[in-house]
RNA sequence: CGGGGUGUGGCGCAGUUGGCUAGCGCGUGCGGUUUGGGACCGCAAGGUCGAAGGUUCGAGUCCUUUCACCCCGACCA
């Protein structure tokens, strides 16, 4: 992409309102824009953000074997009053409206009452088992107090498996396979080091549920991590008698903050029994099914990534979730600086390669600015020097030193 | 929801004890000089001061109500 065909615009200043760092740099550099409090819209680079980071949970779920769907928004009453959820007293984040007619409906701010309901029109047999359903979607909580940019907002993007299986040991297997998918999707997006499977509450239905924690100062949640077993435990479960169950030794603990990624949950059969979803088995009785269920928070992730990465120029994007892969200054605009740079803009569309440049013609002070901010890995500056020299100049987002390259050399930074 | 704070051009801010045509920086447009880490000069456009009501000869400044936003806390199956 050309940036002067770019709508958005970078900034030198921040709403002095926004406190998070996260949401002060995609502000700045033009990735969202802030609607109201907890609520961001995403913009052509905040959206390829986005959908890197979908395209990549998307791989790993479906090589699990889900299949994606997409719920409604709009939810009905009576399903949430079947599994006593509906009450504002009992679930604190509803938004809620009604009907011309005066039906009450609720917003979605999870779907799993709603999937389970509807998988009962396609689940009667051990045939139909097992079956992983997920969805991206866009959830609705009526928090009491959005925070941290884009990490606590009112309005957010999250994935959601629901696992429907035949028995505890079917479900455990899938369970376990979606552990690892996790563990692949935070490693692919460039968290993998600091991110810890965590034993966290398991509410109403077993004793633990596990979570993803993401070290970072800008998280919500305080874990224990035993470094070494690359373990951790939520403070809200943290207690010698949970310590002891689970091998952790006190001292080898380390206090740090987290932000909560993902969570997976085992619901058992309590739910399936509460909405009605059962199989006839192989012996013909009828069982309920086993269900789980599993969350990524998407744009959350999103603003993990920001805050872990960044530095005092911008943003840093890792490979896999940068809006673009290079960043091309060019400086000048004398025949031959355009002639090259109009060339490799091609040849590297033509590779595959996302590339964005800044054909502005601005001071090159402030496309440096611009591109450092932006932050995508890899920046190629084209100059009256390299178009003489018929060369290249490379800087990685994350180094100083900028080199000459030739452009077979060049190439070979993006081969696959 | 409790406590604290803030609303003035697109963004960041200033605006004395109420007083003249509401300023400044950034950004934007035009002209010119510039061009390897956010250049400079000149000209110009752009706000009725969150909203409603009130006090007053006179309100961005005072009063009432209200809306929004931010921070801390509580909350977050």
């Amino acid at each position: 992409m050309k940036m002067s065909e770019l709508f958005t615009k970078t900034s030198k200043t921040v709403p002095a309102d926004e406190t998070a760092k996260n949401a002060q740099l995609l502000i700045k550099a033009g990735f969202i824009h802030k609607e109201m409090a907890g609520v961001y819209a995403y913009l052509p680079l905040g959206l390829r953000v986005l959908e890197n980071i979908k395209t990549i949970v998307r791989e790993e779920m479906n090589a699990l074997g889900g299949q994606e769907l997409i719920m409604t928004s709009l939810q009905r009453r009576e399903l949430w009053e079947k599994t006593d959820r509906w009450d504002d007293a009992k679930v604190d984040v509803w938004f809620k409206s009604k009907f011309k007619n005066g039906t009450e409906v609720g917003f979605g701010w999870s779907h799993e009452e709603q999937i389970t309901e509807m998988m009962k029109n396609y689940i009667s047999s051990y045939r139909d088992l097992p079956a992983n359903v997920y969805q991206f979607q866009t959830k609705l909580r009526n928090e009491l107090r959005s925070k941290s940019g884009i990490m606590r907002g009112r309005e957010f993007v999250m994935k959601d498996l629901y696992s429907y299986s035949r028995s505890d040991t079917e479900h455990q297997k899938f369970y376990d396979a979606v552990t690892q998918a996790y563990l692949r999707v935070f490693e692919r997006v460039g968290l993998g080091d600091i991110t810890y499977v965590t034993f966290a509450s398991g509410g109403a239905f077993t004793q633990f549920s596990h979570e993803f924690q993401t070290v970072s100062e800008a998280g919500e949640d305080t874990i224990y991590l035993d470094r070494s077993r690359k373990l951790a435990i939520n403070d809200e479960v943290y207690t010698d008698e949970v310590l002891r169950q689970l091998g952790l030794d006190k001292g080898k603990l380390e206090k740090v903050q987290a932000a909560e990624v993902g969570n997976i949950f085992s619901f058992g059969t309590a739910k399936s029994e509460q909405l009605g979803l059962y199989f006839t088995d192989e012996d013909g009785t009828d069982k309920p099914v086993v269900l789980g269920s599993y969350g990524i928070g998407v744009t959350r992730l999103m603003g993990v990534i920001v805050e872990h990465f960044a530095d005092d120029k911008g943003i840093v994007w890792p490979e896999a979730v940068a809006p673009f892969k290079v960043h091309l200054v060019r400086i000048g605009d004398s025949e031959k600086v355009v002639k090259q740079a109009e060339q490799l803009y091609s040849v590297l569309t033509a590779a595959g390669i996302s590339i964005l440049y800044d054909n502005r013609n601005m001071r090159p002070g402030e496309m440096f600015a611009d591109a450092d901010l932006i932050g995508s890995p890899h920046r190629i500056v084209i100059s009256d020097k390299t178009a003489a020299a018929k060369t290249y100049e490379y800087k990685a987002r994350t180094s100083d030193k900028a080199t000459q390259m030739s452009e077979s050399e060049l190439m070979g930074r993006f081969a696959k």
